[in-house]
DNA sequence: CGAAAGTTTGAGTTGCTTCAACCGCGGTGG
DNA sequence: CCACCGCGGTTGAAGCAACTCAAACTTTCG
């Protein structure tokens, strides 16, 4: 009862389930089972049945395609966020592995339960929608990322997706990462960091790196983030090169 | 009366309204709008507001992502198929552009009509659900064949999924798009063809190939194999080269 | 038939990767 | 306390796969 409780409460903070009938919440609180992983434990392979879905209440996760050769990162899950659910619907076996990027608080629910708690609450059909298409843009930024643009552009326009959602001064642990999810080597990321910090338009201190200049007038098209406008090889890069 | 009754009866057999009870499905039959593209014509394009979603149901649409230098193609909906759903959740301006690729006949559907029938059917929503995410496993195959295989790699593994669709011979309309849609350009596609060709896997008369010896193996459900960086060391191509 | 677009082929270029050496830092254990 | 290791990151040199540019050839279609 006291699980069932907290879980009850803990999901109901959780964007996911934002708006949810009590009713139906309780019910997939009911039914999810905690999960606690450690930092850069597996929590699923490429290859594994996928029976349900995972949401992160604590913790990251990094999404990625393994190869024997290296890996390629798809994308970082937060709290709130859910993963492993696009395979669910299709009754595939995953084409990504999951890894804990830090201790993680993981929720995990059935695909029966979710099937019941969609018949039931249109709201989270809704979430659930909205999560999807939300990581499908995200694909088909990196998609464009990859085929249009140039190293220096990627990590530019990485850059500044990273400072429009936060401050001036990023902190990037494991550049590694980086590089992959930018579908780079870390030898050209880190060139790449050491050009733009040579023009002028960075600073790099290790880890900390901090934005200089703006890019000119509408910036490049920050690439990792949807929505945003248009041009690639004007901008920013006309201005600087 | 006459329309709306032939509307019904038409999306009444494409698989996305498959189950939809005949209320909800009367109501989107009633809501939605015929629309005609010849071909060649836009459908949307990048920046276009998306305030509902298309359903083919005569003839095929190309998805892309425009450049100035070259456009890069996303995937090709056929028949039955939705498409402009993914940013329709989100209230975001098209990444994409949609163009026509044969006359075809569309039925769009406004937003909100979509939500109310959410709403009101759940099977409804699973089958937006599942095509959402058949549409994302189509994305991840793609950023994995363009982040890790080499041009001969990626072609390959496009013939050998046309030929586990349909049958050995395969006809290519417009080489030019299969070659952006593997992320290639022509010239580097043509060339993949040719030494596929040379080495005795297929051949090549204009636009019909034929697929003449299987790949050792013949796992190609997903584009991760061994072999995939050094050619020369093992799988189907230890064998042709 | 002729123009326009698609395709192939050749030659040269290049941007990224690969390979390898080196640095700095944190953890570990002698 | 410091030597040692391992790992992440940086830097240099060399290679190569795919791209670009260009020209010839083929198919399509008005």
């Amino acid at each position: 009862m006291g699980k069932v409780q907290d879980t009850f409460e803990l999901l109901s903070h959780l964007k996911l389930f934002d708006g949810v009938s009590p009713e139906v919440l309780r019910n997939l609180a009911d039914a999810s089972v905690r999960i606690r992983h450690q930092k850069n434990e597996m929590i699923f392979r490429r290859g594994d049945l996928a029976r349900g879905l995972y949401v992160v209440v604590i913790g990251e996760v990094k999404i990625s395609i393994p190869s024997q050769q290296r890996e390629k990162v798809i994308e970082f899950i937060g709290p709130g966020q859910a993963f492993g659910e696009a395979v669910m619907f299709l009754d595939h076996p995953y084409l990504i592995n999951a890894q804990a990027l830090s201790d993680c608080l993981l929720m995990w629910l059935d695909k029966r339960d979710i099937k019941l708690a969609i018949e039931h609450d249109a709201k989270f059909s809704m979430h659930l929608l909205e999560g999807l298409s939300r990581r499908f843009e995200t694909l088909l930024n990196d998609i464009e990322v990859v085929n249009l643009h140039t190293a220096i552009e990627r990590v530019t326009g990485y850059l500044l997706s990273l400072s429009n959602e936060g401050e001036g001064l990023m902190h990037l642990p494991n550049k590694k990462m980086i590089a992959s999810k930018l579908g780079l080597t870390p030898e050209t990321f880190s060139r790449a960091l050491g050009q733009l910090a040579q023009s002028g338009f960075i600073s790099v201190h290790g880890s900390k790196i901090q934005i200089l200049r703006e890019s000119r007038g509408q910036q490049h098209k920050s690439p990792l983030e949807p929505g945003s406008r248009d041009r690639a090889s004007s901008g920013y890069f006309a201005s600087v090169f």
